[in-house]
DNA sequence: ATTTGTGAACAGTTTCACAGCG
DNA sequence: CGCTGTGAAACTGTTCACAAAT
């Protein structure tokens, strides 16, 4: 099967987010466009990128659909081990978030470059200083970070993290990071969101 | 002058962002390539789209670029308004986020439908219930709405909120929120932002 | 020599239209 | 009849290649 576009991914993401608590047995892709504000073609498509075809002309499983895209998305199976980098008050917040129960997704330990935060703070996960890093991101095959440091050390924790071998950034920050291809990046600090929503309006 | 396209805009978003704390007077488009990752071309097509020619075949004039992106971009001139709707943890961590000091963005009330939460949180804005949001949307012409809700009540905040006039909602509940036509929504979930690094890699 | 700016070629996505199915 | 699935067409965005500028 060939691989799914990157726009197409985005979409089949919210689409996978959407059926967590669709109430009904079965959807069509015109209900799709209803909620999600996709044209219903390009929905077709998308799904019908995913090889599994559980839609019998009477609209969409739900439950095969949604497992059909858990795997295409690689949401299900391996867990994803991530570490939160930057203990501010964000950093604290974002911690023990119950958002993430029940996903594939896990955060093991949190990190900052002031020992006092590490050892002061309390958490479920352990907090370490920052000059662990690379210990227990080789140790526990630590995929994702969540960066929520001060604005003044980020791109350095981001290219010490890319050096670790992370993968992907959730990037809490307003600062642009520069990383090497194959690593990615998700902006997702409040003044970049609202400059996005300004820009695409 | 033609209009920006979207994946343009989002370049040049990042761009703007990335000369604030540029330190040379110049910048060229392969400066720029390897700093953002993408081509130089189209580094150069997105510039050349400003409408704006400060780039005298040999690198662009920072501040002139800031200032054409900043005006193209709609991130100078008038001020845009926003509130925080949900007073959780979160919410309260982004009511005085530092980050929109000296930005076109101002946070002007805090809202949540819990009564109890609205009065003894302490803020340097306002906090309302969420029985207000009307009057104070209309009467303050606020136009971003940052959603920190718990999750069962995001998708009925969304809607009061864009019934109000809301323009874009930075959405930090893990919902799929759906809007009408011409409201922006940027998902900036934890949960949501790991699904998009793993699906994109 | 290096860089911008841009038309032309190319690649990727979305929309359209409709056959096939329940 | 409304829905899915899918080639073909239309559209949009990106890369290429090079003239003009310094």
């Amino acid at each position: 099967m060939k691989e799914l576009s990157i726009p197409s991914k985005k979409r089949l993401i919210l689409l996978e987010r959407l059926l967590c608590d669709y109430p009904e047995k079965t959807i069509t892709s015109p209900k799709i466009q209803d909620l999600l504000g996709y044209s219903a073609a390009v929905i077709r498509k998308d799904i019908s990128g995913l090889g599994v075809n559980c839609g019998a002309s009477n609209g969409y499983k739900v439950a095969e659909l949604r497992q059909a895209l858990e795997s295409a998305l690689k949401l299900s199976g391996d867990e994803h081990k991530c570490i939160i980098v930057g203990l501010t008050r964000l950093g604290q917040v974002l911690l023990d978030n119950p958002q993430l129960e029940n996903s594939s997704f896990r955060i093991v330990a949190g990190f900052d470059s002031n020992v006092n935060r590490t050892e002061v703070l309390k958490s479920v996960f352990p907090l370490h200083p920052t000059t662990m890093l690379e210990t227990i991101i080789k140790a526990e095959k630590i995929t994702y970070a969540i960066l929520t440091t001060e604005e003044s050390e980020a791109q350095d924790m981001a290219q010490k993290l890319v050096a670790c071998g992370i993968k992907g950034i959730v990037n809490y920050t307003p600062c642009v990071l520069t990383v090497p291809q194959g690593v990615q990046v998700q902006n997702v600090s409040l003044i970049m969101s609202l400059k996005a929503l300004t820009a695409l309006t």
